[in-house]
Parts: structure tokens; sequence; C-alpha cells
DNA sequence: GCTATTCTGAAACGCACAATACAGAAGTGA
DNA sequence: TCACTTCTGTATTGTGCGTTTCAGAATAGC
């Protein structure tokens, strides 16, 4: 019944791997080649555990996944990527290095962008587990966007107003970002993207409202 | 030996299907559920048609999906996308009537977002006869965009030496959105990226450049 | 010591899948 | 008519998958 952390007192033969490992070995897995790209049988040639240890200790292919999934929010995304976003002392500036961040995830070969939105991409219908997961690095980001623009707003850098549009607009092109750096696409067309975003982030653009987006093709710059 | 297309003359037995309708229903199948999420026993169902016949037909799975495929971007991007696109005899309002049908294919539930975006972001490392096939498309985004867009410039809509940076922003905007439709993202969160794409159409962002830095926060910046 | 509890490894299970074999049906041209 | 070619349905094959079974090994508390 999946008891991935034993209760403290240890009756019994203890295991005799690290639970920590074995997550993160997985999670390196699942990252590389997808949740549908990696076989039990895989994971247990990585980890050198039988399968049948993996079941006890994780119940299914799916809760590892979880697991793997979890450690990989907490530990690249909450900490690496978003928590100098959000705990940064600047704003704009801090904006920008989560940007150069981002890029710089685009040098490893071969590409195997971002986890999370892996996921996001792999499953049609997400169990809801799967679902909860991805939704809250949705909100990692959002969170942390928000947090950087706020303090650059009351730093003076933008407009209070215009938070919230900002950090709409950046959040899905971040996303894209990743899915296209996954898909193999040319890193000189991801980083478009990411030009465009880091305008975005800048400055409303200038003569047309922040706000609105339809107004068919409404202002005519110029 | 996957003769989906009889010779001239028809000997022995003719084929009791139309390959167009088996094709059609196949692309359907394909675009609503991707191609690991259909099996065979799901496409002879549709078709109404037995895997002996579909495979003296197609030859593979693989092989009518391909031709599902072909048959997707002929009919639905080529022609109806990108065809007015390319065709169109005005600049600015092509690119919009574009982006206006895009969003139109937003209101389809379930939502099933583009086949050949869906096909990009299911292969992890896809055969070369599909790759081929996604490369198709954006080639067929590219150059329709590139169209419309120089039509613009000719027109003094824009300045001509920024088409083709335009071009290679809004490309992977556009299959961003796409991606972010099929996995089920918020419909508004998606618009905000098409909002932007928009945007990039329009004009060159006022105070800023479109190519290279601007405000300390350009392209190349830093 | 004993007993209870927990791990581990080899083997196997059931299932779904893509793909095939085969024999008969249904046409063709001569 | 005949011989020949091509389609079609039933049944089956082989393969890989996630998962389970089970017997034994290892350690804890008593």
């Amino acid at each position: 019944m999946a008891n991935s952390k034993r209760s403290g007192k240890a009756r019994g033969r203890p295991r005799a791997f690290d639970d920590d490992t074995v997550v993160g070995e997985a999670m390196e897995l699942f990252w590389r080649s997808g949740y549908g790209g990696v076989s039990v049988q895989d994971l247990s040639a990585a980890t050198g555990l039988s399968s049948s240890s993996l079941y006890n200790a994780y119940g299914s292919k799916l809760s590892l996944f979880e697991a793997a999934l979890d450690r990989y929010l907490d530990t690249r995304i909450a900490d690496r990527m978003v928590g100098p976003l959000r705990k940064g002392s600047e704003g704009l500036a801090d904006v920008d290095a989560f940007l150069e961040r981002l890029i710089a995830t685009t040098r490893i070969r071969p590409p195997r962008g971002c986890l999370a939105v892996n996921t996001i991409a792999e499953f049609r219908q997400a169990p809801p587990a799967i679902t909860a997961r991805t939704t809250r690095y949705r909100a990692e980001l959002r969170d942390g966007l928000r947090a950087a623009l706020g303090r650059a707003a009351a730093a003076g850098e933008i407009p209070p107003e215009t938070v919230d549009v900002r950090v709409a607009a950046v959040v899905p092109m971040v996303i894209a970002f990743n899915l296209l750096i996954a898909a193999g696409a040319p890193a000189r067309e991801a980083r478009e993207l990411l030009a465009a975003a880091r305008r975005w982030r800048v400055a409303a653009v200038c003569g047309e409202p922040v706000a609105g987006g339809g107004a068919g093709a409404g202002g005519r710059a110029r």
C-alpha cells in the first residue's frame, strides 16, 4: 500500500535503498523520456531495484511519477527557478534574471524542456493527481512573477494596475517556450518567444490598451 | 504492401469502402485522441473495416496516421487556415482574419487543438516521416504569414525590413496557442498569447525597436 | 532464543496492443 | 464459362506492458 515513507519506529527488515536517490533517478528518467517513454523495467534498471521493491515502496508507476514530479516542483521550480523571483529584492531585474535562467536551460543536450510542461503536453486527459501538480506549477510561476512585478510596481518601474495583465501574458509564454524546447524546435524560434515575453515585462505596448485582448484590429499604431 | 491507391485498371475484387471516408474518419479520431490514444481496434470500429482490411490498404497504423496527417495539412491548414493568408488581397487585415479563425477553433468542445501541433507535442523523438510533416506545417504557417506581411509592407502598413522578424515571432506564438488549447489550459490564458501575437503583427512596439534591444531590455541585452 | 514485521528477487500473470495467416467471398478480363 | 486477382472477416500471433504472487531473507522487539 505504497508506504513510501516508513513510520518512525522501524520494525522488520530495513530498506536497503535510499528513498531520495530512487525518486531522483526516477525524476531524471521521466524528465528525459516522459511518463510513457519510461517502463518499469527502465526504472528497475536505473535504480537497481526489482519491480517488486518499487511497487512495495511506491504502489504504482503513476505514484512514483507523482513523487518524482513533486520532487521536481520542489527543487527545480519552487527553489531554483521561481524562488529568486519571489524572494528577490529587485523588480524588473529579477524578472530578467528569471528569463535568463530559462534561456540557460536551452543549452542542455538533448533538450528535455521542463518536466512539468512536458507532462502537460503528454497527458491528453490527465488523472486528477497529475492535473493538481501541473496546476501547482502554473500557480508557482504566476505567484513568482506577480511578486517580482509587484516589487517593480512599488519601485515605480511599472504602473501598479498593469501587474496582473503582465503576469497573465508572460505565464503562457514561459509555458510555450518550454514546450517548443522539448519539442526540439530550433532554439532560435523559442528565443523569439522569450524576447516577446521580455517586452511584455518591460512596458505596456504603447498606443494599444494592455487589457481587453479583443477590439478587432484596434488601434493602429503609427 | 500498402496500396492505398489502386492503380487505374482495377482487377480483382474492388474495394468496398471509400478511401477518402476512411482517412477522414482516421483523421478525426487521431485529432481527438492523439496517435497513442487511438488503437487499431478503435480505427476498425470507427470505419467499419476489419483490421486486416486496414492493414491491406494502408500497411501500418503509422502509415494511416501519415495519410490522415497529410489530409489534415492539405484541407485544414493549407486550404482553410493559411490559404486566405497567402492568397489574400489585403495585408494586416488578412493576418487579423487568420488570428480570428484561430480563436474560433477554441469554441469546439472538448478542445482538440491542432492535429499538427498535437503531433509535435506527443512524439518525443518522432520518426522522420512524421518530422517531415510537422516541418511542413511550420513552413505553411511561415510562408503564409510572410506573404500577408509582405503585402502589408508593400502597402506601406509596416516597414518592409521588419517582415522577417515579425514572422519569426508570430509563428511560435501560434504553435504555443494551439498547444495550450490542446492541453486544456483556460481559453483566457491562451488568448492572452494571441493578443500578444496581434500586437507583434500590428506595428513596431512603440518606443522600442522591433529588432535588437531598446529600453535596456532588448532581445540581446545583458 | 522466538515471533512478528518488513524487504527482496525471480517468476509469472493478465491484458492490450500492433500486426499476420488463412480461407473464403467477390469481383475482373478473357 | 474459366482462371486470376484482390478484398474481407475470423481468428491468432507475438510482444511489451504494468502489476502481482510467493517464498525466502533480514532485522526489529520481546
